[in-house]
DNA sequence: GTATAAACGAGACGGTACGTCAGGTCTTTCT
DNA sequence: AGAAAGACCTGACGTACCGTCTCGTTTATAC
């Protein structure tokens, strides 16, 4: 997605201005608007190529001058719209910034962004550039950030010792995704729901005496 | 994928002996059997209607008269491989039985039906009906035997009072499945991974004061 | 279309009475009549073995049985329809004779039987067996009768000396086929055009100084 | 056939140069030629989309692009070939005139031809676009000149009064078209017997007793 | 100013697969 | 056996998109 060719930035801007004339971001923002509202539309099997370059009243080079499927195209409108949720939660310790974490996404997980992101991961797996790419734009630097935050709740005691940053990880993200991607019932997804589950993965749900 | 037209047992055995030739049984297993196969191969992109069909040495029609599509076969093929490995795991304590029900599911997300599995939840999020199916016949019969464990543990008292039987289950399978579809690194499941993940699950992960 | 398994007579009348039950005849004239009422209707593409064996209520099978493909049932059901209107023509001279010979074929040329004539020669022409069997049983026959008509004429002094009786048959059918098939005005062929086109025929067409 | 989608001259040549990648005549020239070629191999029952686009090492859909079907290209190439022979007719008398049309027909009916115009002509009475395109572009033009040559004949006072020239025209050319589509014995047809042919209409076949 | 270079719309082009239809043959069971 | 039902292989249909390729036109910078 990163080749010469169908350059990150689609408008080309950055690159050292070559001689020509410049890609339009007008046309570019069209495409993006226009590739997201096809990818949200319920029957999202009318998303192509042909459709998305006649609704956005554009040639279809235009739009391979920029990308090389339309996945990719709504790979990029989906970070661009999104990326800002999710900010700014790397705050006070492990619970709190898991807490405002899980709720970014939840809030994420919307009846507008929810099933796109789940196109977009199931996607993935039926094309290798596009899970590589959800990978390295979405799914590793939030990970990143958050095994971080792992390390320093352990080191601050917050956390047991020993605790498998991944696994931990897996435990709070995964029951979420579950939701959008298993038992597909995002909408079940609510902020009260967070609470009820960073309780459980921090408490346990075994049984105990009560302390005497 | 029920209606009268194209029946869930494709081979017509079960209904009342209609007039006609029978479907050819060997030609149902056939067409399962190169199905399984070509959904499994790397490029997967490759599953089509027509490779299925010639590869199988079938016509495309008795594809059709069968299955309305290739992953309607896909799905029956991998039910069919699959559902004898989830049997008898509802035995003893909850704790035992969620590790025997992990782990055959690690054994189901091997490097063969992991990724046909993440294939076939995709596409579901490609294709209504197959989504359905997906949950008709695979995560909802397990999601309910669970459900029913989940709630002979918190009787029996092994499990905390109030605890929400789904978000248990998603704190369960959700971490398994977010390898499998998510950070697509199912690879790394084990069974020693499932041990560390019940553990932690039953027991929490916030330090606690040592007991006196 | 006589080959020992598609017999002539498709309800095996006339052959050695052999073992087993016999072909209904009810069934020969209802798909008779069913491929009659599907070749005249007007979108006469839908003429195919499945819709007459549909229509009829009888299986493709038992239809096969009795004809090797739709348009010998069609030529079958035509003759059996049209040869009783071309009888008795041969009397008197030749040109009262070809007189009532062509009003006869004016009335078989008529809206619901002139269309199906031309698909069947035109499909003749896409399908050498139905050709062979359209000229034994329609074309020659009638051809043969008319030579010697017209020797006769010659004979007796009616028509002049050296007449060439085939390309004189083509004067005179000619005319009739080339509005059913090539200028496609069979509804402008009438009785009167008739007595004009023998008249021109015996006569000619050419301008002579009468007779002082 | 000429409606917008489908040009009666498929390289778009002739209309105000539109926007866009211009049809390729080369393209255009070896699917007419691969066309001409399978409708007069022996069994045009083999005349099929897909033949002639694989024959010309053409895509499908570049032939549909052009022509709403096989018949239609059929028909194009055959008037291209065709055209050509049957010009420069309209010469002198009525007799000269008829006689130098109806020996360039026999030259267009000939081997390659003539079973080609049969199929066409047989074609288009299974297929209504076919028929009138047929009409509009060979029967019709012809048959238009051919009628004021006529009427000059008879203002001239070679033809006799009174003549219908539709009549007078199904008496010449009816006996050729006849023995092409009828009696199917196109072979027979020669210089010579034109000559008859033409003899007989104008003297007609009566006998007559010799002027004194 | 006037090259020159790329973007852009339009649409042709070779492909692949789709899902459907009909052909003609074959297995069943029932009559 | 004949007949009805329907499975089966074959081959073609016409369509939808794919990703690439010409075209002619437009719009920038660079000489």
């Amino acid at each position: 997605m990163d080749d010469p060719e169908t350059p990150a930035s689609p408008d080309g801007a950055g690159a050292a201005r070559s001689a020509g004339r410049p890609r339009s971001s007008l046309v570019t923002e069209t495409i993006l608007r226009t590739a997201l509202a096809l990818a949200q539309s319920d029957g999202c099997e009318d998303l192509t190529v042909e459709k998305v370059a006649e609704q956005a009243g554009v040639a279809k080079t235009t739009l391979y001058r920029r990308w090389p499927n339309v996945w990719a195209i709504v790979l990029d409108a989906f970070l661009a719209d999104v990326l800002a949720v999710n900010e700014a939660w790397m705050t006070g310790t492990a619970r709190e910034s898991f807490t405002t974490a899980l709720k970014n996404h939840v809030r994420i997980f919307d009846e507008r962004r929810g099933p796109l992101l789940a196109r977009i991961i199931a996607r993935g797996h039926l094309d290798e550039n596009l899970m590589e790419a959800v990978q390295a734009r979405w799914i590793q630097p939030i990970r990143k950030a958050a095994r971080s935050v792992v390390r320093q709740g352990i080191a601050s005691g917050e956390l047991i010792d020993g605790l498998d940053p991944d696994l931990f990880l897996d435990m709070l993200f995964g029951p979420l995704y579950h939701r959008l991607l298993v038992t597909n019932n995002r909408e079940t997804l609510t902020s009260a729901h967070i609470d009820a589950l960073i309780d459980s993965v921090f408490r346990g749900v075994e049984r105990r005496p009560a302390p005497p």
